[in-house]
DNA sequence: GATGAATGAGCATTCATTCAT
DNA sequence: GATGAATGAATGCTCATTCAT
């Protein structure tokens, strides 16, 4: 699983076949069908462990923080560090997100919704999604008013830049990028002054 | 080509092979290849026309505008506009920037980039760097001060989340999206009160 | 086409695979598909031209008979002929007949019959079934009274007893056996003595 | 074996894998080879087993009666009823005559026959060959005269239709048909009035 | 300008079999 | 006696590309 994260990372999911894949690992092609039934299923399987490796990494600096101005700040640095230590991790799942297509052409946040619609996420996982931050912002008064969704995705897409930038220049300083993404997010949500 | 862009926006590029594109256009297979000489070749003229297309529907409303801050405003909304009235031309760019990759294994931008260092484009797309404009507001002290490549990275891929969305949900309001960015980076480029 | 007959009348359905079909015509596996969209198809057709050669073997000499006797007679005497004749069309049809399953998992002919009913056969076609002849034996008063279905499966199986032994020995004498049966349903069918 | 005669019988031999017989049975797939040491080994044992148990049907009911005639007539008979009940072992029987192919290309008979001549089968079994039985008829006078192996195989192939029958309609009534069976043979068989 | 035929490389997947445990 | 892991050969199929017409 380690080598196949690494070669998508590297070549891009459409370029990473079992082949490649059984190679790097130094096993037969068959032995991967053997461990994961069937390409769909070893996707399924990294993107879950990606997922919960990164959401590990996040829930506990959110939950830290009281405010809703500190959870989104803490979001924003805990997914950067989590990027900026498990890089590949990150460059994959940019990748499968926005290249894998199911046999039947649905997509995996579609896929992975149906998957979780059947087991909900466990009630701390809900603290990953930036929309129930700002949301909570907007409740307790420290945001000013905004429609959430726009927010949400330009925070979202904003942070998933560092992994574009990363992606081509493999030492670029992911920390420093969400510092100030931290700051436009924190200006663009702020109420002005009274 | 119309057929090649609206499939790709379809189906995603992975999925749109020679074959698909030549069915859709009721043409043979080899007619796409008389043409294009190969499917690399055909992606540059996909990206070149959409990228034109797009570009001639933002550089007039960014040049009306006089200040940084008005220029930075119009090419958040010209470019939300340009992707409501083409939205299968978004579509389809955005999948091929995210999924193309050269027989030699280059992204699109690299790939773009080595054409275009060989013949540098036109006075006028210039103006089509965002980066180019927030430096532009840097200097006039319009802006704030703040390192110009996340911002720039940050905006880019904010306008690019309306695609995601769109892609997600035919009807998106794209234009009503893109407003929020408009105010979301006026608040975190604007210096604040003196 | 050909080559595939032969190869399934040789080796079987099960063993011919397309590569073997491909490299027996001295062509690239790829051609095969080329030219017949896929396994099922190249079934499809390898049966059509098999039935329908052995069709128009077949329907001239039964309709110029012109009692029942007659007709079954013929009936056997130009199967037997038409396995003589070609005998690799014969054991292909036998092979795929009894080996085939869709990926579904249906047998030939419930596949055939699906296409037929959607577009149903000529009535020429119609003299071919033994059971409409032994219908018309019954109705005329030609023969006794007796089950259509068994008679006609009993019929059947024998007449492909011929290919069954065919395949065993290449040499065997289809004509001469199918003689014996052409006698062994005449006895089984004639009225007795009144 | 039980799950391994039900499932060719289902789904036909070529599809029978050793994973899915395994999967049916509830152990690994290492497990039936471990038992058998290969599939040939595993149709061997398949075919020897069902065999033997039809041989059982068979043999005593056909011993009984003393003249030709009857003996046929419980041939066919007895017949009908090991297929009647135990249906799955005659489908299975007839998928695995009629599909299966040794290594070297060899059919289900062809090796059985190299099993045989190596250790012949016990004198009861002998009663089992319809030839032997159309063979005793002439030399009593009983049946007219005519070839032994178009009539044997005749006979072989219309009983074996019920299993065909059977294999498109599982309610089909096996006995009845082998009824009719009984009577289009008596009439073939038997000499016409001196 | 357009096309059908042909091709070889590659893909995901299945299968019977081996082997160490 | 039973099992999971591993393997290589084979299968049906897709794809971009070439080429003669």
């Amino acid at each position: 699983m380690a080598c196949a994260i690494d070669l998508v990372a590297e070549v891009g999911y459409p370029q990473a076949s079992l082949s490649k894949i059984a190679e790097r690992a130094g096993v037969a092609k068959s032995v991967v069908l053997y461990h994961f039934a069937g390409k769909d299923e070893l996707v399924k399987s990294l993107v879950l462990e990606v997922f919960l490796a990164g959401a590990l990494d996040m829930v506990p600096p959110i939950q830290a923080e009281s405010t809703a101005q500190g959870k989104l700040a803490a979001y924003t640095r805990a997914n950067g560090a989590s990027i900026a230590s498990r890089p590949n991790n990150a460059l994959a799942m940019l990748s499968m997100w926005t290249s894998y297509r199911s046999p039947e052409g649905k997509r995996l946040d579609q896929v992975m919704f149906d998957s979780i619609t059947a087991n909900p996420p466990a009630e701390d996982l809900a603290a990953l999604d930036p929309a129930a931050i700002l949301d909570l912002g907007q409740r307790t008064g420290e945001f000013r008013d905004f429609p959430i969704v726009p927010m949400a995705t330009a925070l979202r897409q904003s942070i998933d830049g560092a992994v574009l930038l990363l992606s081509r220049d493999k030492e670029f300083d992911v920390i420093g990028y969400c510092e100030e993404i931290v700051t436009i997010f924190d200006l663009a949500t702020s109420k002005g002054e009274p």
